[in-house]
RNA sequence: GCCGCGUUGGUCAAGAGGUUAAGACGCCUCCCUUUCACGGAGGAAUCACGGGUUCGAGUCCCGUACGUGGUACCA
C-alpha cells in the first residue's frame, strides 16, 4: 500500500447459513492482519438477509471459530460498536431510503414479476446460445416494470401491496472498470451485466444493496472478499457511484480461491479425501449433516491459521511458520497471489508439527489433557504430564496423536505387538528379563543411569547383544515399535510398573 | 453459451528481460538412532501450447488450450 490516509477499516461478513470453511477463515485472516497492520479496526457484521437461508446457531459458530483462531473482531453484533445494529436483519429499514433515492434518479425501478413470470421469461429465452437469460435492458421491456408500465399503474399496485422488488437499472454499453487492490486494473461492459434486485419483495435487501449501503455506513477502508464475488462487482461499482460517489468507495481486494482436490473446495470433498474444510466441527441442525473442523482432528489454531496464510500469500522470504504477531507484520497485500490455491493436506499437518514443536510442553498440556481424557485417561499430575509432553512431541503431527504416544506412561499397554520379538526369542531371553526384573525390584535408587547400567551388565553378563533385548524391552512396556528412549520410559512408569509390564509379557508369550 | 479471473515441479511457491529457474511439503537414498520420531546430507521432478517483440523471454504483446468463478427476490 502507498499512503493510506485516516484510520483502516475492514470487514467480514458472512451470512449465518451454516459452517465455516477454509476459505472463509483465510478471508478473515487477510482482513483482519491488513488491518492490525496499519492499527485498523476489524468488524464482524452479519449478513442475514436472506431470511430462508438462516440457520440456528450459525452465528455463535463464528464467534467461536474466530476465537479460537486468535481473532476478535473490534465490532460485531456480540462485541457491539459505533456503527451498529451489526446484523443487516436489524437495519432492515435502512435500506428502503436508498433503494428509494435510485428509483428518484432514475437508477433502479420497479418490477412485479413474479416468480412464474420470470420462470416463463427463463424458459422463453433460453437457447443453446444463451442457457441462462438475464433480466437485462434487451428484455425488461418485455416485463412488468417502472418501464413498461404507466406511472399510475405502477403507483396503484404498490397503493394495492403487489408484491414487488426494487431492481438496478443497468445501463447499456458503458465500461465499468475499477483498480483492484490484487487483480489491478479490471473491466467489465455494462452490457453484460443484469438488473439485479436491489430490494426484494419481504423488503429486505439482497447483497447488492447492503454491502454497497453497509460498507459506506461502516466507514469501510478496504473490502477484502472472495474471488467469487468479482463478477457481481460492476454492480457494487455502479452503486458507489449512484448513491455516495466512487471516491468515497473502498479500495476492493478480490482473494483468489482455495481449492479443492477436484476444482473449488467443497465440505463434501472433506469427508472424500480425509481432510478436514471447516475450523471447527458443525453439524447442521436440519439436516444433521455433519462436517470436521480442524479443531477437533487435532491442529493448533497457531498452525491453522498459518497453514491458510500461506495459502496464496508469502513474504518472499523463505521463512514459512508465522505468528499471528509476526503475520501482521508481515503481511502485505501486494504479495497475494492472483490465482487460485489448491489445499494440501500433507502440507497442513507438517505446519501443525512444526507448531507442536514450537511450543512449549506446558503451553500443549491443556490440550493433551483434554486428548487423553476424551480417551478415559485422567491425569492429575501435571508435572509428570509435562515431562511426557516433552518425551513425546516430537512425534505428534496431530494433537490427537498425543494420546497414542503417551497413553503408556499412564496405564499398561492393551495390546503388545509380539510378533515384532517372536521369531528371536528364545529361553536365554526370558531366563534375562525374569532376572533383570529381580534385580529391578532391589534397586534402591530409581534413575536411568542405574535401570541402563544393570541392564547391560546383566546381558554382557548373560553374552547377549544389549540391542536384542532393548526391542522386546520397549514392546513389554509401550506395546509396540515406537517411543522415546527405554529406560527413560522405565524411569517414569516406575518400577512396579517395569516390573509389571515385563512380567505381563513374559506369560503372554509363553502362553503363545 | 456469454462474461470475468487465472496458468512456474504432484502441491505451496521465489522470480518483476540475461539465474546452473530459490525454498518448503510430499516421495526416494544415505547418516544419526539396535524402536518410532526429530535432526543432518543427497536425489528425482517445473516455466500449458503457438506465434511475435528483443542480441536475449518464465518474465513484455497477441492468439489457443485448459482451469476456475459468475450468469437467483443466495450470499
Amino acid at each position: 500500500m502507498q499512503n493510506i490516509n485516516g484510520k483502516v477499516r475492514v470487514r467480514f461478513a458472512p451470512s449465518p447459513t451454516g459452517g465455516l470453511h477454509l476459505g472463509g477463515v483465510r478471508t478473515v485472516l487477510y482482513n483482519y492482519l491488513f488491518a492490525k497492520k496499519f492499527g485498523g479496526d476489524f468488524i464482524l457484521r452479519i449478513e442475514d438477509t436472506d431470511q430462508t437461508r438462516f440457520v440456528e446457531g450459525a452465528e455463535d459458530y463464528i464467534y467461536n471459530c474466530l476465537s479460537w483462531c486468535g481473532i476478535e473482531p473490534d465490532e460485531s453484533p456480540k462485541h457491539g460498536g459505533p456503527y451498529g445494529p451489526y446484523r443487516q436483519s436489524e437495519r432492515k429499514e435502512l435500506y428502503k431510503k436508498y433503494a428509494e433515492e435510485l428509483i428518484e434518479k432514475g437508477y433502479a425501478y420497479y418490477a412485479f414479476d413474479t416468480q412464474e413470470d420470470l420462470e416463463k421469461m427463463r424458459a422463453e429465452c433460453k437457447s443453446d446460445e444463451n442457457p441462462s437469460p438475464q433480466y437485462d435492458s434487451k428484455i425488461r421491456m418485455r416485463m412488468k416494470n417502472s418501464f413498461t408500465l404507466s406511472t399510475e399503474e405502477v403507483n396503484a399496485m404498490i397503493n394495492e401491496g403487489v408484491p414487488h422488488v426494487i431492481r438496478i437499472n443497468i445501463p447499456s454499453n458503458e465500461s465499468i472498470s475499477f483498480n483492484d487492490l490484487i487483480h489491478h486494473e479490471v473491466s467489465f461492459d455494462s452490457s453484460t451485466v443484469d438488473d439485479k434486485v436491489l430490494l426484494k419483495a419481504d423488503g429486505m435487501p439482497t447483497y447488492h444493496l447492503a454491502v454497497v449501503v453497509d460498507d459506506y455506513l461502516m466507514k469501510i477502508t478496504h473490502a477484502f472478499r472472495g474471488e467469487e464475488w468479482l463478477s457481481s462487482a460492476p454492480v457494487h461499482i455502479l452503486l458507489w457511484k449512484y448513491l455516495f460517489g466512487l471516491d468515497q468507495m473502498p479500495q476492493w481486494a478480490h482473494l483468489p480461491l482455495i481449492l479443492g482436490p477436484n476444482g473449488k473446495l467443497s465440505k463434501r470433498d472433506g469427508a472424500k479425501y480425509g481432510f478436514p474444510v471447516y475450523a471447527m466441527n458443525w453439524t447442521d441442525p436440519r439436516s444433521n449433516e455433519f462436517t470436521e473442523g480442524f479443531k477437533e482432528r487435532g491442529f493448533l489454531p497457531e498452525a491453522f491459521i498459518n497453514l491458510l496464510a500461506l495459502l496464496g500469500w508469502n513474504s518472499g522470504t523463505e521463512k514459512e511458520v508465522f505468528s499471528l504477531e509476526e503475520m501482521i507484520d508481515q503481511f502485505s497485500i501486494e504479495r497475494v497471489h492472483k490465482s487460485g490455491a489448491k489445499f494440501d493436506y500433507e502440507k497442513a499437518k507438517w505446519f501443525n508439527q512444526e507448531w507442536i514443536k514450537i511450543n512449549a510442553a506446558e503451553s500443549l498440556l491443556p490440550e493433551v489433557k483434554k486428548v487423553l481424557l476424551s480417551k478415559s485417561v485422567v491425569v492429575e499430575d501435571d508435572e509428570y504430564l509435562n515431562t511426557i509432553i516433552t518425551l513425546v512431541k516430537d512425534r505428534c503431527v496431530l494433537m490427537t496423536d498425543f494420546f497414542e504416544q503417551s497413553v503408556y506412561f499412564f496405564k499398561n499397554p492393551d495390546y503388545l505387538d509380539l510378533e515384532a520379538i517372536k521369531p528371536k526369542w528364545n529361553e536365554e531371553k526370558k531366563y534375562f528379563f525374569e532376572e533383570y526384573c529381580n534385580k529391578l525390584d532391589s534397586m534402591t535408587n530409581w534413575n536411568v543411569i542405574e535401570i541402563e547400567n544393570t541392564f547391560k551388565s546383566l546381558a554382557a553378563e548373560k553374552n547377549i547383544k544389549p540391542g536384542e533385548l532393548q526391542l522386546p524391552m520397549r514392546i513389554m512396556l509401550v506395546g509396540g515399535k515406537f517411543g522415546p528412549a527405554v529406560f527413560e520410559i522405565a524411569h517414569q512408569i516406575g518400577k512396579t510398573a517395569t516390573i509389571q509390564r515385563i512380567n505381563i509379557a513374559l506369560t503372554q508369550i509363553i502362553n503363545q
